[in-house]
DNA sequence: CTCAAGGGAGAACGATCGTTCTCCGACTGC
DNA sequence: GCAGTCGGAGAACGATCGTTCTCCCTTGAG
């Protein structure tokens, strides 16, 4: 998923990118070496050095070409399916993908995030970007508060489909986000 | 966080799971070697190993503590403050901890789950633990499908708060919250 | 004091990592 | 055909990891 198609003038850039990726979002990125990526890539140690000085690099742009295509993805759904709640039904296609194991930004920041800045600064605007999507779809007044929620709902819902495996967590998340967008701000009954 | 108090009669075992444990959390598992686990704890390589076998058995054994302490925690807090929404109070101050580095469940589960039976269920039992913690707190006949909606708030609250380090994340996942318990089931309108 | 036992500090070992280097075969222009 | 260049395959290197082993000092019993 999130993959462009294969075509023949691919350099090996994207050659490198298609496998490294692959490979750092199903088992993490510290557990794939270099070696591996060199091997499913098909390219030679050197020209994989030479298209990224450093596996840093290399998960940098793994991150940001990530980022890009997963927004692409998402906003294309959006665009055929109008309204916010189709985020939903998108996540869920997403979560029921045989190679789905939850978004690569958390599972990267939870991985990396302490120690490394560069991929704890792409999961920080992978997420602002993906609020600034669902502002976006949104209008009234509480508009931000409500993009808000939406994000929690959504990465609360990848989250649980991730370590659940359960494809359903996108329709708990989609209810709970009618919910919210339907009712009025401020209800008449208040439960503490 | 989630520490017990440091008694005098504290075997190996506890010093050693409470330095490792800070450690795994601050920076991830695959981050910390067993050579500074050691020395933060100030015990022998060879009483480290007489008494965890292996990193692995190490990495379970924190798993497993922090999973019980951290539900002891939220458990000894909502006791005192009753009412579903207080678990979001409880949040709230967890995240304005200085050490806050989200949910070490999620984190483990994005560094080690795709490669780790033990780190994965740990994860799963967490949130499936966590999951009948909430469902106990609700009542009403929509309970297990409000218990799947707050939970997912809570992941994508303590996420959020994570990536963004702003411990408002909590409020946002709050007020989404009382606006689900509060709303009837079936409303009037409805967008798509 | 002697001596056996145990534990502490950390060296040693084999594996693996990211990165660089070496070698060698294949192609180019002439 | 041939010198020269390029790139592929993977060995080599230094670092670091988890784990084990060695050495030495302490301690307590007799």
């Amino acid at each position: 998923m999130f993959s462009a198609p294969a075509g023949v003038g691919m350099d090996h850039r994207e050659q490198v990118l298609d496998a490294a990726g692959a490979l750092f979002y199903e088992r993490g990125i510290q557990a794939v070496g270099m070696a591996e990526i060199r091997t499913a890539a098909g390219v030679s140690l050197k020209r994989l050095y030479q298209c990224f000085a450093s596996k840093d690099e290399l998960v940098e742009s793994y991150l940001r070409r990530r980022d890009r295509r997963w927004r692409e993805q998402l906003a294309g759904h959006v665009a055929g399916n109008p309204g916010v709640l189709s985020v939903f039904d998108w996540l869920r296609d997403w979560f029921a993908d045989p190679g789905f194991r939850g978004c690569a930004f958390i599972n990267s920041f939870g991985e990396l995030g302490a120690t490394s800045d560069a991929v704890a600064r792409a999961a920080r605007e992978h997420k602002a970007a993906l609020r600034e999507f669902l502002l976006d779809q949104l209008t009234g007044d509480d508009r931000e508060k409500r993009a808000d929620q939406l994000l929690m709902l959504v990465d609360g819902a990848i989250t649980t489909a991730a370590i659940t495996g359960d494809p359903g967590a996108a329709d708990t998340a989609r209810d709970a986000a009618r919910t919210l967008i339907t009712k009025p701000p401020n209800s008449l009954s208040s439960v503490t």
